[in-house]
DNA sequence: CGGCTCCATGTGATTATGTAACATTGTCGC
DNA sequence: GCGACAATGTTACATAATCACATGGAGCCG
């Protein structure tokens, strides 16, 4: 597996992931949610590793963390995470990646690398445009969608170059 | 489970079925495609169930009608079928769906009732919209994209009503 | 025909992913 | 403190998917 640095540019991680956590500790203050130690440490990792994280690399690292060595420790936590919109699931990779837009009002799409497994997201209004017509045409009610493109990064695209 | 009708409208069931089938007959013979006896009859259960089906269900019946009983019988048979588009794979269900347009262009969309699980093929062009222009922008190359909707189907919110 | 190759099939074994159920512990409001 | 409820831990299990290797049949070439 290739995969360390992620998202198709650099960032300055430290102060992201800072900022991240600042930003759920907040939320769930406000909202009388238990950002509780190993909710904490999941997101945590997932904003450390900065790439689709699958449940149970993180039930690894949680138990080295000292959290119980069953997956339902893993998925609670990332259901968690994924239900106040720290998180999301990537279903084609059956693995979660710490959100990119904490707090924005959230309909992700995503952009998955098949070299590198590298996963950056993106707005999209599924509502528009040709899904969105097809539901109002048959009567059906949008609540969720999945938005999932996969193809080559920038990155993996130059490399193929050479 | 509930689930026997499915795809919003009624059909001619037993016309889109032959259809369907000749549909890949020919595109098989056309492109030197062997549509083998398990793939045959994978795509014919698909079409029967006209819903979501799982690949251990799918080799339930490869079994009963007498194909090999292992895993790999179902996955073999169901991976050609999507190769070539008879069928799609539906990544929020782990399952898999005879496709409703077979033939056409083919950047399918799919609406899930998350009452009765059904399953509706529309088409969308999500190169257009929000994730093409994110793609474009940051130099991402989409080959491929799964987008798939939640929510509740015009039956279900009927009964909801009551 | 005989032999070759390629692809498809069959099978056993294993890995990966995800849930159900239930006991225990901890937190919060009163 | 006490009752209610949420969160955690663990056992056991269910579902989904892949690997590796042997067998068998279709088509080609000589």
């Amino acid at each position: 597996m290739p995969n360390d640095p992620v998202g198709f540019e650099k960032h300055d991680h430290g102060a992201c992931i800072t900022e991240a956590m600042a930003t759920a500790e907040a939320h769930c203050r406000a909202h009388g949610l238990r950002f509780t130690p190993v909710r904490r440490k999941a997101l945590g990792l997932l904003l450390q590793a900065h790439r689709a994280v699958g449940a149970y690399e993180m039930l690894d690292r949680l138990r080295d963390a000292g959290f119980g060595s069953q997956p339902p420790v893993a998925y609670r936590a990332l259901e968690f995470l994924v239900a106040n919109g720290f998180a999301h699931k990537i279903e084609r990779l059956n693995a979660f990646i710490a959100c990119a837009h904490p707090g924005a009002s959230h309909s992700p799409a995503f952009m998955i690398c098949r070299i590198c497994q590298s996963v950056a997201e993106a707005q999209s209004s599924p509502a528009r445009g040709a899904l969105g017509e097809a539901a109002r045409a048959t009567g059906f009610t949008i609540e969720r969608t999945v938005v999932e493109a996969t193809g080559i990064c920038p990155g993996c695209a130059d490399k193929a170059d050479t």
